[in-house]
DNA sequence: ATCTTTGCAAAATGTTTGCATTGGT
DNA sequence: ACCAATGCAAACATTTTGCAAAGAT
């Protein structure tokens, strides 16, 4: 991978045409060195912590933003919280296991699991553009 | 398969001694006519319409109960929404495809995703209790 | 009679929108 | 100068909670 996930953010967004401010970049940023999912509020909370409070609004227009360009991705994970993380340029991604106990998120990825959502689609004659896996259980650490 | 979900739900509960009032039945004779996941607007709105209107309050308490024991999975289709649909009592379950164009939720079972499944949690060292897919894109009408 | 279930209303939570101001180019 | 981006506050949607009344056993 010749480019960054910054990088490759900015340039997507500078062949938009979008000016790009301090609230887009403190997201970006924050997004670009937090490895695994994140819910808003946590991100306002680390922008707040950090010294650089930011808006709520702009925080959801920047995710809204970066999904559209298909640079984040949301990830479901329950009623009333959606996560956010940043999109692989390569389109490799990882999926979420929530332990139930601890509530935290461990991140995973399985090439069986591709293959097997591959043919699956094929299968099913259906187009599909994005997928999201949430396995709920303990974590290595709880059980 | 020698019990219907329906009476499979309620020997569960009657097992756990508690008692069982209308808005309950309401809900879980619903849920055990549809074949596929209900928002809990969709469920208050059907009811009220079927000439039984149930407190909103209600439907979520039935619905978490029923989640509770195992009888219903919840579908996270994205922010703020939630689908619900009844638990087969074999295990067996289906997975989502929610149509990006129209909408729609598109039921599917697949054994090889299973399988998938299944070794990546032996893999991982870790206890899977349940697993939400959601896959996103087009369906069949709208490709 | 007791204890659960229900329904209403209110609150909590998470997300979106309107609008005036700031800021980038 | 123009138009996008930001922040605040308010609107909005969904889910949860408190409490009194009704219902089940």
């Amino acid at each position: 991978m010749a480019l960054t996930w910054t990088e490759h953010v900015h340039a997507v967004l500078a062949a938009a045409g979008l000016k790009h401010g301090g609230a887009r970049e403190r997201v970006i940023e924050l997004l670009a060195r937090e490895p695994c999912a994140l819910s808003a509020v946590a991100i306002e909370d680390t922008l707040r912590e950090q010294g650089t409070p930011t808006g709520r609004a702009s925080i959801y227009r920047v995710l809204e933003l970066l999904i559209e360009y298909g640079l984040v991705e949301r990830v479901a994970v329950g009623p009333g919280q959606a996560m956010f993380e940043r999109a692989d340029p390569q389109g490799e991604h990882h999926h979420h296991l929530l332990c139930e106990q601890c509530g935290a998120l461990v991140a995973f990825d399985d090439p069986g699991l591709e293959r097997a959502i591959d043919s699956l689609s094929q299968r099913l004659g259906v187009r599909v553009e994005h997928h999201d896996v949430v396995l709920r259980g303990a974590c290595q650490r709880c059980d």
